[in-house]
DNA sequence: AATAATTGTTAGCCAAGGCTAAACTGTTTG
DNA sequence: CAAACAGTTTAGCCTTGGCTAACAATTATT
């Protein structure tokens, strides 16, 4: 089914210059790439509202609605409806009309995520990322940072911490 | 309308130790974070479909679509729905139950992307992760990755490729 | 050439994540 | 304390990107 490798007659062509590429990775391996960003995407949105709940209440004092919409760039409505599924999902806790608050299993993503977030950071201002920059490119790639990769980011930053 | 930066009584607590993380940035910049993450969302799929295309007609002479939903890890009507939508984009030509090609802006978009993705790919080899997780993570990354980075990684590869 | 296998398309379903408009609640203030 | 205002929720709409099942076209086998 469809392990199709057999290279056609006009697969030739492209020796211009060694622009060849890394060729194809097998079949399996490939897919499992894309499987792993599609599983991302799942989580991603989630994993920033709760980080983003979790930096509210610990640098004001409580997470509201309005303050996650304006933070989010996004309508209250939107904000609300999403509230209900962090909800559903047994993250945060929360009475009509009231501020939020996270479950023990909230807390523990929401710190997950904000040590992935900083490292991933502080990772690009050590690579010598303007700061601006790194803040943007931080937000999306640390739901694609995988532990291994992790874990360099943080010998590299310990590396050119001192001096 | 809520530029509410006023700190509540009980916004004190957490001086533990010294984790009281970055502060929040500035309403406006971090917007533009969330803002730009999810304009990456909207053009993510189509680019990685481009890539592949360009890659599969690169490599094997064709792009077919069972070809690419093989790769991808998802279902036939999932790609034959989506060549629809490149189509109207403008970023591929087909005719029914034939292979597919790119057009001009297509081309254009496929070779860009897989630059960005080949110096993610390559940068991430060149700080130490292992070649299946760095092409996992370039996968996801690549989106992500702003201008700026994406020279600085450039700049990475070369130094740590003369030796 | 007839049949079988593979490949491609279409229809219809679903969940996620946006939006606007309208209704409702809570708080501030005249 | 009654309005007015600010914050929250709900209802209903839309697009994207998955899926399965049924059907159609092409290609391979006998
Ligand atoms: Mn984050
Ligand atoms: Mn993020
Ligand atoms: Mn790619
Ligand atoms: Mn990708």
């Amino acid at each position: 089914m469809s392990d199709n490798d057999q290279s056609l007659p006009n697969a030739a062509a492209s020796m211009s210059n060694s622009n060849c590429g890394d060729a194809l990775p097998p079949v399996g391996q490939h897919t499992r790439q894309y499987e792993t960003v599609r599983n991302a995407h799942e989580t991603e949105l989630i994993e920033d509202y709760v980080e983003l709940i979790g930096d509210l209440i610990r640098h004001r004092g409580e997470a509201r609605a309005a303050d996650i919409a304006n933070r989010m760039g996004v309508s209250q409505a939107t904000v609300s409806k999403m509230i209900r599924r962090l909800n559903e999902l047994g993250l945060v806790t929360s009475k009509p009309y009231r501020s939020l608050f996270l479950t023990e299993e909230g807390q523990k993503m929401a710190e997950i995520s904000r040590t992935r977030h900083d490292i991933v950071l502080h990772f690009l201002r050590a690579l010598g990322v303007n700061d601006n920059t790194a803040r943007i490119d931080a937000e999306g790639m640390e739901h694609h940072v995988s532990d291994e990769t992790l874990t360099i980011m943080q010998r590299f930053i310990d590396q050119h911490a001192k001096r």
